[in-house]
DNA sequence: TTGGAAAGTCAACATGGCTGACATAAAATG
DNA sequence: CATTTTATGTCAGCCATGTTGACTTTCCAA
């Protein structure tokens, strides 16, 4: 723990608030996504895929059957945008459009064997990279680690993340 | 199932490494950045700026006098994307490129009072987001945040996120 | 029956990555 | 001094992925 920050009797130093820390946060933000996403956006470059048909296939994956408009509102893009990707991620078979059963207007997403494939390959990397980081910092350091990634989320996004099914794969 | 990555052989529970902790973290770290990258975003709109001039700007007032090949290795961009970004920003008035004293080949950036002011307007919106984050999740959690954060970078940009000014602790 | 929602599509445009080729000035090296 | 290398800048073009706007088809629901 850094020591400093953490010495808050009744004192309240708040030592972690000063723009010096905050500023660090920022840059440890900018530098660690950089490599959260190198190790896909490798893999991708052997695949006539980019970064967007990845969170596609991601969503896809951990939400089976989600409709368009859901992956739309989680992936904050537009639907001309998603389309694009989506279309060639069904034409290729790596993404499956149902027609909702409910409402036939609908088009429930699942990944196909091979989409399900790419995705696994995908998520393996930045696994490894994530199971190292984890475990270099240790449990205690994860647990902060989310806690302040949630607080930082918007509100609406933040009912996303946190609707995740915590038992799946 | 994660079942089998949840068994606490050896006394030391490894839950925090399973891969739908993994995956929890991934998704945390997407809908994060998201976030953070939104508020600088949407004052960037009302310039004709975008956001890799906002990096641009953040290194060079981090780190003043740096030269061209240094801002280079920090973004991650090749010479030509960095130059169209500077180009402007020195046409307009944000950034002085100085020639160097001692190798007059190289070009060392500063900010002008332009420059800084733009400067403060996107790093006050994004430092009072990690400032609530920070807030809401308290000291220990920061910590830890900042620990993973370090972990999951690459090796050699780590080292130009460590040799920051670290006044505070 | 009609209005609106879900999805798909076309067109045009902006941003910001990339490669390749080439120019200039200055440092470094033989 | 001559040559090579380095740091920077620039032009041209390509690609991925974001945007807005307009329009269609299908279908649910009031």
């Amino acid at each position: 723990m850094v020591a400093s920050s953490t010495g808050t009797h009744g004192g309240e130093s708040l030592l972690f608030l000063t723009d010096e820390q905050l500023r660090k946060g920022i840059e440890a933000m900018f530098f660690a996504y950089r490599a959260f996403t190198s190790d896909p956006d490798r893999i991708l470059e052997n695949y006539e895929y980019g970064r967007a048909h990845h969170r596609a296939i991601h969503f896809i994956n951990r939400q089976p059957g989600l409709t368009v408009n859901t992956l739309l509102t989680m992936l904050g893009v537009t639907k001309q945008s998603l389309n694009r990707v989506l279309r060639t991620l069904v034409e290729d078979g790596l993404v499956e459009a149902r027609i909702g059963r409910r409402d036939k207007r609908e088009r429930n997403l699942f990944l196909t064997a091979k989409g399900a494939e790419l995705e696994r390959e995908l998520s393996d990397a930045q696994r490894a990279r994530m199971r190292a980081a984890y475990r270099a910092a240790g449990p205690a350091a994860v647990a902060g680690f989310r806690q302040v990634l949630e607080a930082m989320m918007d509100p609406d996004l933040r009912h996303h993340y946190q609707s995740m099914r915590d038992t799946a794969s």
